[in-house]
DNA sequence: ACGTATTATTATAATATAACGATAGAAGGA
DNA sequence: TCCTTCTATCGTTATATTATAATAATACGT
């Protein structure tokens, strides 16, 4: 396999943003539903909403819905990996 | 250690460019001048020099001066390994 | 000093991203 | 049905990024 420019750019970029990289973060951890992050980073549900609509264009996350509850999880094993590398 | 927000999600938004991840994937093959570098991607040189600018200033490459040359390369040890989890 | 090659910086316009209130839609309970 | 909770989308404004031409600056050879 070889780097893809136009896709692995747009997989970073959806990364580099503070707020979506605390949230995958916490994703790769437990699956969540929207309210909870909005509570847990303090930010309105439209802010946050979009940021996961982002991550979730992107493939990195997918979702699961329970009735009204919308929870997202990460998906794409490759994240684990560029986290823990950042951890470094 | 751990994440860093703002700053890890400096290093992906600065990697999250197709332009600059293609120059990324070449500097850590071999240092490289602007000029060189102008030729193999065929874009302005203005552009060129931007990008590599964003680059220099994340500290994802670094210079070494050559005469009137500037040879750009690769130094942060994350971004190798970055790149080969993109590669799988 | 002059000309050339190389690179960085500046200026500007176009496009994209970000933040967030407001609104709309969907699901479930009383 | 009405109300509430939960989430997505829309509309708007502000800010950031991108591309690129033009210009400046630097180093070197003649």
């Amino acid at each position: 396999m070889s780097i893809s420019y136009e896709k692995d750019s747009e997989l970073l970029k959806a990364l580099g943003h503070p707020v979506r990289l605390k949230m995958v973060e916490g994703l790769l951890k437990h699956e969540c539903n929207v309210s909870k992050i909005v509570k847990a980073l303090d930010l309105p549900q439209s802010t946050v909403s979009q940021h996961l609509g982002i991550l979730k264009s992107r493939g990195i996350v997918q979702i699961r819905k329970e009735g009204v509850k919308t929870c997202y999880r990460v998906t794409d094993t490759r994240i684990v990996e560029l986290l823990k590398i950042l951890e470094k």
